[in-house]
DNA sequence: TGTTTTCTGTGCCCTGAATCACAAGTTCGC
DNA sequence: GCGAACTTGTGATTCAGGGCACAGAAAACA
């Protein structure tokens, strides 16, 4: 079942290319629907693939040995993820679930890495990609060495936030406090009494999947350490 | 200060240079000498390079709002560093600092960008080693997620440690705790005493500059936590 | 629409690592 | 080769956050 020349389209990398570059992937794609939970992309996976996220969200994460899992980042509507293993021909690194109902167009690793190859305008953007991805895990890494979960908390909730057109700063979708709680290491529990004191002190509400931060002031203070997390 | 061809010539990453590409190179670089401690690539400076070690030992860290340090990886002579910058012509996104007395030679960014956008081989190159410095930075954002920071030093050393020709695991240059302890979210105390106890269980001896992991098994059975880690 | 699963909220207990405070050992620079 | 600066070793204290155990709320699903 190729994919859609429209939908294929709408994704940034594949801009450069013309329309007679488009219809050959087209034809080499294929679109697949995950249900919540679902693995979207195994690590121990003989056949690697670059995945187009089209519709739904994703998480990337990997399991401790002893069992926990570790979130890593999302992947929202637009965005491509699995582009290591085409890079570097390696297995894959993590694991990709989907964190809500999911669409999907993959393409096999090889063809990936072919098309890479041949557009000098991909390599450039997917090596700006591996280079902002370093960036950002390591802004993670730094996260996690801050002492306080209340402030990782902070850190990570502006990392996840967007300013929206007309006015405030949002967090939209909210993701659980359990999938929160794996990317800023610590127990879902500890994420949870931390909204609470967040709400209490009015410097955020949430509206069903929204998370809107009232004050950014606040939430920036603690982040940066200046001001200490609330008690109660 | 030009830079000797010799002296290029031993980075594997210029092998794929003919020696008349190598040589107006040469002329360009910078070779200068830091003493422990010292700032070799700061974070907040205007002019970026791009950097090859030749000889000595440095260590990529950044600091927390609060001012703890943040070990990101070591660099070893023979290998580049400060290749973010290069790429994507954003502002450096971690400190370099000698963990040794050592000497480094330098190209400007604008330069070494020109270089790799004139070189495919080169360019794969770096490519290649983005992603490789996203899997290690995720491997370490793993690392940090384990829960016993006895594990999690377990892991470092296993990480950090290399197979000797004729024999035994080590690990050398030994870094010292308070460098580990950064990169592990560890206090430099709990670095002492995880050592204390890998040393009087005969897991690795300390000669000198060296670790010689005695004991791989029990290593690797701590860090994938099948095994507890000692009590005493 | 009702039912089942997932998510959120909260109290309590307890461990284990950070921190402080030194002392002793090593290394470096001059 | 000597003093200063850094590194390593160890005990005592403290308390923050993890884990457990539920109860209630909200979503997903059929």
């Amino acid at each position: 079942m190729p994919v859609s020349l429209q939908l294929l389209a709408q994704f940034p990398l594949l801009q450069p290319l013309s329309r007679d570059a488009l219809e050959p992937l087209s034809a080499k794609m294929t679109l697949r629907s995950f249900a919540r939970r679902a693995m979207v992309l195994s690590k121990d996976n003989a056949t690697q693939e670059l995945g187009f996220l089209v519709d739904g969200r994703l998480q990337g994460l990997d399991f401790t040995v002893d069992g926990r899992s570790v979130g890593l980042y999302f992947v929202d509507p637009g965005d491509y993820f699995g582009e290591l293993s085409v890079v570097d021909g390696k297995p894959g690194s993590e694991f990709v679930v989907a964190a809500a109902r999911s669409t999907v167009a993959f393409l096999e690793a090889r063809a990936a890495h072919e098309l890479i190859a041949m557009n000098p305008d991909l390599a450039r953007a997917v090596m700006g990609r591996l280079a902002g991805r370093v960036r950002a895990v390591m802004a993670q890494r730094m996260l996690l060495s801050l002492a306080n979960p209340f402030q990782r908390l902070c850190v990570q909730l502006l990392h996840l936030s967007q300013d929206t057109a007309a006015g405030p700063t949002t967090v939209d979708p909210v993701p659980t406090h359990q999938e929160l709680a794996i990317m800023i290491n610590a127990s879902r529990e500890t994420v949870t009494r931390a909204f609470q004191l967040l709400f209490t002190h009015n410097m955020m509400v949430r509206e069903g999947n929204t998370l809107t931060l009232v004050s950014m002031e606040s939430l920036k203070n603690i982040a940066e350490g200046r001001a200490e997390a609330p008690k109660a």
